[in-house]
RNA sequence: GCCGAAGUGGUGGAAUUGGUAGACACGCCGGACUCAAAAUCCGGUGCUCUCAACAAGCGUGUGGGUUCGAGUCCCACCUUCGGUACCA
């Protein structure tokens, strides 16, 4: 190989086929080694192939793993994909390819993609979501969800066994008066009930569990559809309207574990803004239910309030249209309209029933409640502000101390009552936790804090309500009505749902023609017949149609990859016992709620069976930004095909077009180029600047349609993937998002052709020696670096890390430092970014073990010591001159030189300074 | 709307976490090498006034505030991005 020049492309192909066959990133368990895990969320395999944006989490995770090997550490870092999902089914319905065979196509080409990169996974542990041998772990764990309970006592998950005792000793009492259970039973009343009866209160239990909840249904296209697809009220594609219904689904008992997913924040390592985000999402909120009788009826309406004080203020009552006991409370001559503005409701979306504030909406029922306190009548609306889901899904409307309620009081012409005195506040908003209470009957007078004390006593000891702790957080929906997802391992029995056994997983997911929605909502398999018939070990009965939803398989994909090939159990014990939980998890903010709660959950609930090690899945967790594109814009005067240069568009009416990121430079169209693109090109006209036409641009979203997309594999091709691998950490901070712009590689590119040039001159003769004699300046900036490199990687700051070995490098050039041990030492630092070019070079220096399997070099604290210091000398505020001196010299020895210097003197005219800041040591600022 | 984040030169970003703003790169300008180009190397480059230098002034989204000192802390606002429960 010539050695004159630096060939990547040579270099890489070479070491990624030798790594291969030596197995360098093979992972065993060692005992002798401390482990560290470090994992990529996986990704979902779609058609487009990875871009730029995608390898940032990547090849940031395997720096790390990559230092963290050179430190010591067994690790493990593999890499799957999460492959069920809802592009793929769409995409079959479009084409009529089956998803198993788009997917798969998809996967091989991210693992090529991937396996350029120099991405130091150990391949032989992948997992795949929609392979049987890994989904039938899946349904296990389903299995185990829905033979399991919460049990409040024990504060974990049990086996249902241990509630059927219960039930069988005490009955249901004690968990209807906790509101668990809406029927109160006694021990013989339970053991009374047929086997239905039985199972329909355990199904108020189980983890897994089934109910009835809304689904977008579009009569026109004869599917359910995803909150994604329904767009201002009416479905994405076509434009057809939607309406809510309601359908027979699984849910997960997610909020069982509400407090213990709130208090699990407090011992993991996530950033303080992601915490807060899960807070505020579980939406933890101490209040209380109070009920109000419906006059003339026997019935009461609970509501949930988290400001029981207002109480004296609540001047109506609002339901959330869906509420049950709507149709039951309206009075005859409001029904028509009450029937009507449900109808409207249920073409809302929640989002949209939120974010409107402006507009307010509502419906009188012509109903009635007592107030408990007062007994004055109060009149009952519905309003789509109030949400089914959240609390009781009715409240008491204090118009005084909440906005919304003032809002809809206002439309209404409904009282308002001022209840809290705020005038000692006065930047209090009308919703702050502050004042004194008034008209407030037994109240009065009574701090805000302290009256919600007091009223909580009081309705307690009158039985009109109690203290409770809500959740904003609701029960996770765990039914998809679609073909590609997880199969569910049940069987109904007369409308009884049964799990299957154990030793009929996996139950495979059925092939199909077309993939077509299966009618009436249901999902494609319920077109199925003969599968959908079951009759085998577990009994006679129907099965479910519709699978399980994106997040069942990537809920517990990280266990495993501890264990890919376990035929037995998910995982061995002793494998778990080993690698136990994620140390580093590295993926986007965007799951922030999603996937990181569920496997939250999924873990907690595996802990408490014993299953897994730990409690918390993930000790760290590191979000990555979004890598964005440049989106290039031409402007064409309106009614012609005449394009105008940027900086005249203003002088036309112009349309913006997007045109190929590619074909500009530097902001400069490529005009033959733009002509070849597209055929409505061809003939164009351009009104060019100074003989150039000059694009307009825009930072957005990397997409296929914004003609914005730059693709990995390109640039690893022009630049190699060690360029590659630098730049993408070059651009900016890890968790930032940033456009991608190719254009700044060439500083990167330099960087590795200069390290190439400390090893080898022009004529590619090896100039490293070793004479032992490295100058002072090379030795401080190779320990300098060594201490700046470490420490960035730890905090994952590798832009600054490769800023940091490019000065190294520069530095190294100049003194032209040829010593070997001072270069080998920047090749380890340089090996977890570069991975390829540092193996290279440490074989040629004929080492010949691999640069990734050595060990990560000290520093040498005494190459680090400055002799002197530059001080500046600040005059109030105001930086007037420097001074340099030495770093031994005592403080108050500081302060007499610096109030010596002409300078000083000047600013002081001669006066004694009023006060010298120093920090650190250092005379920062003299204040006159 | 609600929750979370970001805003620093022409561009990506740095800033010891309250202490010399603009490290390191890209781009641009000038120079060397070359018949020429590419590549490479050297120098310059926040803005304003100035032929230029010195000096000065202004500068971290906007408006206030705290401080000897603010990109960094506090208050209000603007813009952009992520999530908002069936996209993954």
């Amino acid at each position: 190989m010539e050695r004159a020049h630096y060939r990547f492309a040579e270099i890489e192909e070479k070491w990624n086929s030798k790594w291969e066959e030596s197995g360098l990133y093979t992972v065993l368990e060692d005992s002798s080694k401390p482990k560290y895990y470090v994992l990529d969320m996986f990704p979902y395999p779609s058609g487009s192939g990875l871009h730029v944006g995608h390898p940032l989490g990547y090849v940031a995770s395997d720096i790390f793993a990559r230092y963290k090997r050179l430190r010591g550490f067994n690790v493990l870092h593999p890499m799957g994909f999460d492959a069920f999902g809802l592009p793929a089914e769409q995409y079959a319905i479009e084409t009529g390819q089956h998803p198993a065979v788009t997917t798969e196509k998809n996967i091989r080409y991210f693992r090529e993609q991937l396996s350029r990169m120099g991405l130091s996974y150990d391949w032989n542990r992948s997992v795949i979501t929609c392979d049987p041998d890994y989904y039938k772990w899946t349904q296990w764990i389903f299995m185990q969800l829905f033979g399991s309970w919460y049990n409040p006592a024990s504060g974990k998950a049990e086996s249902i066994d241990t509630l059927n005792t219960l039930l069988d000793t005490q009955g249901t009492r004690a968990f209807f008066q906790a509101g668990t259970c809406d029927k109160e039973l006694s021990a013989a009343e339970w053991k009374a009930l047929d086997h239905a009866g039985q199972e329909k209160i355990r199904m108020q239990f189980r983890l897994a569990y089934l109910d009835h909840a809304d689904v977008w249904w579009c009569e026109a296209l004869g599917t359910v559809l995803a909150n994604d697809e329904v767009k201002d009220g009416v479905s994405e594609r076509g434009g057809h309207p939607v309406e809510k219904i309601k359908m027979r689904q699984w849910f997960l008992r997610i909020t069982a574990y509400a407090q213990r997913l709130l208090d699990g924040l407090d011992t993991v390592d996530f950033s303080p803004s992601m915490k807060e985000m899960q807070r505020n999402w579980i939406g933890r909120s101490e209040g209380a239910l109070v009920h109000f009788p419906f006059a003339g009826k026997d019935l009461s309406l609970e509501i949930f309030t988290t400001r029981p004080d207002t109480i004296f203020g609540a001047t109506f009552m609002v339901m959330a249209p869906e509420h049950p006991l709507v149709a039951e409370i309206t009075a005859p001559d409001f029904r028509i309209d009450v029937e009507e503005y449900i109808k409207y409701v249920k073409t809302r979306s929640e989002r949209d029933r939120q974010a409107e504030v402006k507009k307010v909406t509502g419906q009188n029922t012509g109903a009635f409640v007592i107030h408990p306190f007062t007994g004055n009548k109060l009149p009952v609306y519905i309003a789509e502000y109030v949400l089914s889901g959240y609390g009781t899904g009715a409240i008491m409307a204090v118009p005084g101390n909440d906005e919304r309620d003032f809002a809809f009081a206002e439309k209404f012409d409904l009282p308002v009552v001022q209840v809290i005195d705020q005038s000692a506040y006065p930047d209090a908003s009308r919703e702050d936790k502050v004042g004194t209470l008034m008209q407030s009957d037994i109240l009065n007078g009574k701090e805000v804090k302290d009256a919600i004390a007091f009223i909580l006593h009081a309705l307690e000891e009158r039985k009109i309500g109690k203290r409770k702790v809500n959740y904003r957080m609701r029960d996770a929906g765990f039914s998809r009505q679609r073909y590609w997802g997880e199969p569910f391992p049940v069987v109904y029995e007369n409308g009884v749902v049964k799990l299957l056994s154990e030793k009929e997983l996996p139950v495979a997911l059925p092939e199909m023609e077309t993939f077509k929605p299966g009618g009436s909502g249901k999902s494609p398999l319920a077109a199925l017949q003969d599968w959908m018939h079951y009759d085998g070990p577990s009994g006679k009965g129907e099965r479910e149609s519709d699978t399980m939803p994106g997040y069942a398989g990537s809920s517990w994909y990280f266990y495993r990859y501890m264990d890919v090939r376990n035929k037995t159990a998910f995982a061995a014990k002793e494998k778990i016992d080993y690698w136990r939980n994620v140390d580093l998890y590295i993926g986007g903010t965007e799951h922030a709620v999603g996937h990181l709660l569920y496997s939250r959950m999924w873990n907690k609930f595996l802990f408490d069976l014993g299953h897994v090690a730990e409690d918390e899945p993930f000790r760290k967790l590191v979000n990555q930004g979004m890598i964005q594109g440049i989106s290039r814009f031409v402007y064409r005067v309106q009614g012609t095909n005449t394009y105008v240069s940027k900086g005249l568009k203003d002088q036309y009416a112009v349309t913006d077009i997007r045109i190929l990121t590619a074909l500009v430079d530097n902001d400069i169209l490529d005009i033959e180029g733009l002509k070849k693109w597209r055929a409505d090109f061809a003939d164009a006209e351009f009104i060019l600047e100074n003989g150039k036409y000059f694009c307009g641009s825009e930072v957005e979203k990397m997409s296929k349609t914004k003609h914005n997309v730059v693709n990995p594999d390109e640039v690893i091709a022009q630049y190699g993937a060690d360029c590659f691998r630098l730049y993408e950490m070059f651009l900016g901070p890890l968790d930032a998002s940033k456009p991608w712009d190719t254009k700044g590689i060439t500083g990167v590119q330099g960087f590795l052709k200069k390290l190439w040039r400390l090893f080898y001159d022009e004529q590619g003769n090896m100039r490293v020696q070793n004479d032992g004699n490295a100058d002072a300046e090379s030795m401080k900036i190779l320990h300098k670096t060594i201490k700046k490199v470490g420490e960035d990687v730890e905090k994952l700051s590798f832009n600054t890390a490769v800023s940091a070995c490019m000065i190294c490098v520069n530095t190294l050039g100049s003194t032209a430092c040829t010593q070997i041990d001072v270069l080998e030492k920047v090749l380890i630092l340089i090996a977890p970014f570069a991975p390829y070019i540092a193996e290279e070079l440490w074989s040629e220096l004929g080492n010949a073990g691999s640069v990734h399997t050595a060990a990560w070099p000290a520093y040498d604290a005494t190459w680090l010591v400055e002799d002197t210091c530059t001080y500046p000398v600040s005059i109030n505020g105001k930086t007037r001159t420097t001074v340099d001196l030495p770093l031994d010299m005592p403080v108050d020895e500081i302060e007499k030189t610096v109030l010596a210097l002409d300078a000083v003197l000047k600013w002081t005219e001669g006066k004694q300074p009023r006060k010298v800041i120093i920090v650190k040591g250092k005379i920062v600022n003299v204040v006159i």
